[in-house]
RNA sequence: GCCCGGGUGGCGGAAUGGCAGACGCGGCGGACUCAAAAUCCGCUGUCCGCAAGGGCGUGUGGGUUCGACUCCCACCCCGGGCACCA
């Protein structure tokens, strides 16, 4: 039995009880953490092991409001699993390229590199004067020459396996970080995601990594993923699965027959996932950048269609995409037509700017009857519709894209008849036959298509991980040697105030040597996007000291994947699905273990910090600087105030958060546990055996609480219980001493994840030097979690109407007949029977009158 | 348009078919104090009532059930994502 310690460790003046300071208590713990390696875990540690880790942030300098929310949780569930006996791993580091700091360059001239570490210590400290607790000896920066260095050596080795490559494409340009862009970074409005800029298209040389060769494992793969629902469908909607067929249409003309000026076989492929209604199809359009429209379009219209693809081409993806035009502008004949080999008839080609290049296969067959857009330009251009499928009864649309059965398919013949009658047939039969028709004549087969294109990954800016390539005028594109790795950039560049990076003009870094030929070579000046570097992190955590590689193998088998990973909802897309195809690719490449395919098992999400409804996050700057509030209120107040507002997931208003109860709550707990304190009636006789059990029952919600993330309830349920035990130590009667201590420690040792200093000064204080973070998490004794007594409660009708006191082990008949005695009851029945008597022991009796119905 | 969330007091929210509003904020009243702060005590969904007590109440309308914030159907509103992807 611990005793009050009245010892040398503090003062205590005559009636004066020690204020919580959390300004001299915050400090001490956090430098004890640090200097005792208290979070510290090596790879041969022989505690079960979990991976705890926080997207690691870019170094922007203090931290906001928004990594205080993240690194909150992150802290939190590293503390309590230790606690649970757990070898947790939870590093940090920095994603310390991008282009902050080159801007700042460019505005100062000053060299990234240490405006870049100087925000990296400021961000440290931040982070730590939180609570939040790392292994910082794994520590990683993505500017490091040794995070260059893998991260060269990654991409050879992706180059090597062709999933990267440099091809020529039609890309995001963002005229104010001048740079291009991935799709992933642009968004729907057409705008850059880092600078909001509206983005152009340029044709240029890139690199790209081959995503989309995962294109079906990404999808596949997120059904074993324990993610939020909104997340995997986001990643579902990006990777765009649909499934169709490719068949092709001769190049003919008008009345079907060969086109003498083509050569033999010219076709078009198009791709539709609808061939079940291709006997509708009465017209075919293409994209205006597909490679046939010089070649098939009739004299008459060559210079309308000039015109038109001229204009598609220089108008940009913002205003293609803005549907208001009129159809009738967006569209264009070429004078061309295409046979339909289900009907045998030729159909006119017309261009379309809401045709993708890009997509399926630049081309479609166009049903107006069956699809609301083909509909639209059909009226719009005058053209033919025929319905294939049976509407419903009382439809009143133009396009019907539902089920129903065929008709109109084939189109009249006998001698279609014999080969494909869909008629009759449902939409997925429809197709099933329509397939198999194509296919056994050899016109056509089944394909998936994706959304997803590959990842653009070149980028024209100084600060980033330069691509480790050589261009040789005899060699062509050849890879750095990896002996010769890392390839970094000088430090003796100017920034200008055009933008341009600064390699792409120093001869020093220009000018190399091929080391195939020995001849003269190029450098690449690009550099690589930061997600890259930020694709692979997580994994050199887990041996962040191998020089012979990016880790070794064994580290990240004992570690990976990630347990629980927790960061913003708003890299579902970017961040995650890069994540998610390096692992798969570094799988495949045997650079870390075969069944490593997914990296984050569990994913957490947690919602956004607002002010007066705007977010706050690192483009917005710091609204309330989180370290204005730790320097008077104290972090572990801070840290409850962001646990206590909503639940994790959910998006929080600065207002709400109440910063003033949990400050109330943590000096009441301060009160209620230092040994000095005189305040509460304990007495020296046998344990209060309700207080006991109120103890247990908290230590049973709480960690039920932490377990399903509702770390709100869980403060909720401790606030409540002090609210409770300083009521009763107050009370003439008090509580025994022995009830009472056990209360407090257990409430410290239920605080110590969330609320780690004000948890961890007391604990020292109250048991001569021991460290609570060090202990185990208390478990609740089950047979003390069941109440002798229960209220049962009465209802009449399904209305409450009296609330009794029974055994808890009261049966059936104890329970109906207490109930049909209760005063309330009586009167309310007035002598009538009732009708029946429903009893669910010990909780509830209702008591059902035949008067309601 | 499609897909996901969500709608409960003045506010943030709690309640996994069985006591709606835990806990916190705010508000009102009181104790302590010369006074204030801090702390403590009480009240605080709404309507009727002097009171005892009762009516109503979880976006709307239906349904299932002895019993619905919770399950089902339809709809309205808010937030987010996707959207010429053929």
């Amino acid at each position: 039995m611990p005793q009050p310690d009245t010892g040398e460790q503090f003062d205590t003046h005559e009636g004066t009880l020690e204020r919580y300071d959390p300004q001299t208590i915050e400090p001490r713990w956090q430098s004890y953490w640090q200097e005792h390696g208290t979070y510290q875990v090596d790879n041969d540690d022989p505690r079960p092991r979990a991976y705890v880790l926080s997207m690691y942030p870019y170094p922007s300098g203090a931290a906001h409001m928004g990594h205080v929310r993240n690194y909150t949780f992150g802290d939190l569930l590293t503390r309590y699993r230790t606690m649970q006996g757990e070898a947790v791993l939870s590093p940090m580091g920095f994603d310390s390229f991008g282009l902050p700091a080159e801007n700042a360059a460019i505005r100062t001239g000053r060299h990234p590199r240490g405006f870049t570490d100087e925000r990296i210590e400021e961000l440290r400290s931040s982070i730590t004067r939180i609570g939040g607790v790392y292994d910082w000896r794994r520590e990683v920066r993505s500017h490091d020459p040794a995070y260059i260095h893998w991260t060269q050596w990654i991409f050879l080795r992706l180059f090597a396996a062709g999933l990267a490559y440099r091809g020529h494409a039609t890309v995001n340009w963002d005229p104010v970080d001048q740079t291009v862009l991935a799709n992933e970074q642009v968004l729907a409005d057409g705008t850059a995601e880092r600078s909001g800029a509206v983005v152009e298209q340029r044709d240029l040389e890139q690199w790209f990594l081959r995503i989309t060769d995962y294109a079906e494992q990404l999808l596949d793969d997120l059904d074993g993923l324990e993610w939020p629902e909104r997340v995997v469908i986001q990643q579902r909607n990006w990777i765009g699965r649909s499934e169709g067929v490719e068949f092709e249409m001769a190049i003919v003309d008008a009345d079907g027959s060969h086109r003498s000026d083509l050569p033999d076989g010219t076709a078009v492929r198009v791709f539709t996932t609808r061939v079940d209604t291709s006997f509708g199809m009465t017209f075919c359009v293409l994209a205006p950048e597909h490679p046939l429209v010089a070649r098939i379009v009739a004299e008459e219209y060559a210079e309308q269609v000039e015109a038109f693809v001229a204009r598609a081409r220089h108008t940009s993806e913002v205003d293609r995409l803005a549907v208001e035009g009129e159809l009738s502008t967006r569209g264009c004949p070429t004078g061309a037509w295409a046979l339909n080999p289900f009907t045998g008839r030729a159909v006119p080609i017309y261009l379309a700017d809401y045709v993708l290049g890009s997509y399926g296969t630049g081309a479609v067959m166009a049903v107006p009857g069956e699809d609301q857009r083909d509909w639209d330009f059909a009226d719009a251009f005058g053209l033919e519709i025929i319905e294939t499928v049976q509407r419903p009864d009382g439809f009143e649309g133009q396009a019907y894209t539902g089920d129903g059965p065929h008709v109109n398919s084939p189109a009249a013949t006998e001698e279609q008849d014999a080969t494909c009658n869909l008629n009759g047939l449902g939409v997925a039969e429809a197709k099933r036959v329509a397939t198999d028709h194509l296919v056994a004549h050899g016109l056509g087969e089944s394909v998936v298509n994706y959304r997803l294109r590959d990842w653009l990954v070149s980028r024209q800016r100084f600060w980033g991980c330069p691509i480790p390539i050589l261009y040789c005028d005899s060699c062509g594109v050849v890879p750095v040697p990896l002996d010769e790795l890392p390839v970094l950039a000088p430090d003796d560049v100017e920034f200008t105030p055009t933008g341009q990076s600064p390699l792409q003009s120093h001869e020093g870094f220009l000018n190399a040597t091929c080391p195939e030929c020995g001849g003269p070579a190029r450098r690449e000046t690009d550099t690589l996007d930061t997600f890259v570097d930020s694709s692979w992190y997580f994994l050199r955590f887990c041996d962040p000291w191998s020089s012979a590689a990016p880790f070794r193998r064994e580290a990240v088998e004992s570690w990976m994947p990630v347990d629980q990973y927790i960061g913003g909802a708003e890299h579902a897309v970017l961040h995650l699905m890069y994540a998610r195809f390096m692992t798969k690719a570094l799988s495949d490449l045997g650079v870390t273990t075969p069944d490593l395919r997914e990296p984050f098992k569990r994913l957490f999400t947690q919602g956004m910090i607002r002010l007066d409804g705007t977010k706050m996050s690192k483009s917005k700057g710091n609204l309330v600087a989180p370290e204005e509030i730790i320097d008077t209120l104290g972090a572990d107040t801070l840290r409850l105030g962001h646990l206590s507002v909503k639940p994790p997931e959910e998006d929080v208003d600065w207002e709400a958060v109440g910063l003033e109860g949990c400050s109330r709550f943590l000096n009441r707990v301060w009160r209620l546990a230092l040994p000095a304190s005189t305040e509460w009636n304990r007495h020296a006789g046998p344990a209060d055996d309700s207080l006991t059990r109120a103890t247990h029952r908290l230590i049973a919600d709480v960690t039920a609480a932490f377990d399903r993330w509702s770390y709100h309830v869980a403060i909720a349920r401790c606030m409540a219980f002090v609210n409770d035990l300083q009521r009763e130590a107050r009370s003439d009667t008090g509580v025994s001493q022995e009830s009472f201590d056990h209360a407090v420690d257990t409430l410290l040792l239920l605080l110590a994840p969330t609320a780690p200093h004000i948890a961890a000064e007391l604990w020292e204080r109250r048991h001569r030097g021991e460290h609570i973070h060090e202990l185990a998490w208390p478990e609740a004794d089950p047979t003390l979690l069941v109440e002798a007594m229960t209220t049962l409660v009465v209802q009449v009708d399904g209305k409450v109407r009296d609330r009794l006191d029974v055994p808890a082990d009261a049966d059936e008949a104890t329970c109906t007949a207490a109930a049909l005695a209760s005063d309330k009851v009586v009167a309310l029945l007035g002598g009538t029977e009732p009708a029946r008597v429903i009893a669910r022991p010990p909780k509830v009796v209702n008591i059902v009158t035949g008067a309601a119905s």
